[in-house]
DNA sequence: TAAATTGGCGCC
DNA sequence: AAAGGGCGCCAATTTA
């Protein structure tokens, strides 16, 4: 059965086909047709992973004419991950780039990344000069590529990190096409009543301009609240010494400036980042449609490019309404990097907490912290995120005490990025060189010696310095939150399957949550199909694990209302 | 004058 | 409660 074929555009809408055999070579004559939507459509019942150089190049036609592929394997995300396992991150990734390599010439340097424009079809979507190759050329580089994924360190788990990657772009590449529902009306209203309405001329809106008001009232003289030079000055004339203007600063002042400025800053954050001007850029025809860029981090976590649809405030949330009839089932993973570390490190204790659907924190301060969740919390995420000071640390030895191999898990990680070492995700998703490492960084920089003491007055002989401590913090970091994007990548593509044959779309995707907009009637299967997709995902990355990877799920008219 | 950096804060 | 990981975005400021 042949169910693997290799796809390229060619000149006049036509299309470049091969059939792939199992040892990733064309296994018959490669075809030239006049059309490629029609030659992809013809072919959806037998073909079961289109391979391409790049799904931003093939998706927006096959979408826009109604076909929806069941898989690819997108060559250029391929060879941004085969690099950085080889430790070769920041060699260019496009297939002219690796198709150069593999004839020891001239490598062209990847063409740059546009900003994507409000409301247009993503810059993503636009063709990409000087990154493609002839079709020969494109099989030989995805034969080579497949050689490499045998080399890699563990060659089943990375042709799951490419095959889910791949994925992602086709779910990416369909959440934008859906877009997430959104209401004008409803998000202008809601701008009325956080900041009042607006000026004619464009300058502040009321309730921030009578905010503002109140902060130079409270001073005794004109202070403009947005500029944190001026704030700091004017603390400092007033007797207080601050070194920034950050929030949990300023609330440890007694002052009564502080009130009004920490609510000027936050509606100022409102007005500027979702205000008006974002909801005119970005809402066309009751959807929001970012553009999302899955592995846009170093860990695999997406981002978006535009919108900031990764960080919707939740005061703004409301304006995100189901369609008629619609609803939408807003799904979070329950604890999903604990759940994770338990799952990569196999500590005995860990898996055994995160065996469960309950809360895990709830569980883990029931076995080791006397019931304190809000402690058992901080000490997990503390480990996790390499806390140097205040309660998680103090906590930590407990949780050394009771899970060493989870701990040991971190600990080794943070090690190896003191240390300079690479560290790689569960599916084989690797950190970039430390800057100023060997070929990693830019050449010429000379790098901070590790031992030499960095004057931050911590320094003890022998411990790293301070850019490598941070480096360390990262690493450690990395292994938990990119092996959650792994899963959570598994996760988006299984749901994906599951839906196919719904009416149900996929309309957001952040980290560990997800949003699906069903008629009403679907909701139940889709919250199903949700934990099903969950629960595939941890046995397809982590292979038989006790560990379990519940969803809250909650089926509403209002993304507000889910939590 | 445009590009790069900084401070701050939104999300996970 | 304290301020530790990953991002994007905005406005202001600094640098080229």
């Amino acid at each position: 059965m042949i169910g693997r074929w290799a796809l390229a555009p060619a000149e006049g809408g036509g299309a470049w086909l091969a059939p792939l055999g199992a040892d990733a070579r064309p296994a018959g004559p490669v075809l030239r047709e006049p059309d490629l939507v029609e030659a992809v459509r013809a072919r959806l019942p037998e073909v079961t992973r289109w391979v391409w150089r790049s799904s931003a190049e093939l998706l927006p036609r096959l979408l826009a004419a109604g076909v929806r592929v069941e898989r690819c394997y997108d060559i250029e995300a391929a060879e941004l991950l085969l690099l950085g396992h080889e430790g070769r991150l920041g060699e260019p990734r496009s297939a002219a780039a690796a198709w150069a390599r593999l004839r020891h010439g001239p490598v062209p340097p990847d063409p740059p990344q546009r900003a994507a424009e409000p409301g247009s079809q993503s810059s993503l979507f636009e063709p990409r000069a000087g990154a493609d190759v002839p079709f020969d050329a494109l099989l030989e580089v995805y034969a080579e590529q497949q050689r490499r994924h045998g080399a890699a360190e563990h060659p089943d788990r990375m042709r799951l990190l490419t095959a889910s990657e791949s994925a992602g772009m086709l779910v990416a590449a369909e959440m934008h096409g859906a877009g997430l529902p959104w209401r004008a009306d409803v998000h202008r209203a809601l701008l009325d009543e956080l900041l009042g309405e607006r000026y004619a001329g464009g300058g502040e809106p009321r309730r921030l301009a009578e905010l503002a008001d109140q902060v130079s009232e409270a001073f005794g003289r004109r202070v403009r609240p947005d500029l944190p030079a001026d704030v700091v000055k004017a603390f400092t004339r007033a007797g207080f010494q601050v070194r920034s203007t950050r929030r949990w600063e300023l609330e440890e002042i007694d002052h009564p400036a502080v009130a009004p400025l920490i609510e000027y800053k936050k509606l100022y954050r409102i007005w500027t980042a979702h205000g008006w001007s974002w909801l005119q850029d970005w809402v066309r025809d009751g959807r929001f449609r970012p553009e999302y860029l899955p592995g846009g981090t170093v860990s695999g976590r997406w981002t978006t490019n535009g919108g900031g649809a990764l960080q919707i405030p939740r005061v703004i949330r409301g304006a995100v309404v189901a369609d008629e009839g619609w609803r939408l089932v807003v799904a979070d993973a329950d604890q999903m990097e604990p759940r994770v570390l338990a799952a990569i490190s196999r500590d005995r204790g860990l898996m055994e907490v995160a065996g469960h659907d309950d809360d895990l924190y709830k569980v883990l301060s029931d076995r080791a912290f006397s019931g304190d969740r809000a402690q058992a919390k901080l000490a997990l995420l503390g480990a996790v995120y390499g806390q140097t000071s205040g309660d998680g640390l103090k906590n930590l030895a407990a949780l050394r005490r009771r899970f060493p191999r989870a701990v040991e898990y971190v600990d080794d990680a943070a090690r190896a990025g003191e240390e300079g070492r690479l560290v790689r995700t569960w599916l084989g998703r690797t950190s970039p060189p430390a800057a100023g490492s060997q070929d990693g960084g830019e050449a010429g920089i000379p790098q901070e010696s590790d031992e030499v003491p960095s004057g931050d007055g911590e320094f003890t002989p022998g411990y790293a310095s301070t850019n490598a401590r941070a480096r360390g913090r990262f690493t450690r970091n990395f292994v938990v939150q990119g092996s959650a994007a792994d899963w959570a990548l598994l996760m988006l593509a299984a749901l994906r399957s599951a839906t196919a044959g719904m009416r149900a779309e996929l309309v957001f995707f952040q980290h560990d949550e997800v949003i699906v907009h069903c008629p009403r009637e679907e909701a139940a299967d889709v919250a199903v199909a949700i934990r099903e997709a969950g629960e595939l995902a941890g046995r397809i990355a982590f292979g038989e694990t006790p560990v379990r990877f519940p969803f809250t799920t909650a089926t509403v008219e209002r993304y507000s209302d889910a939590k």
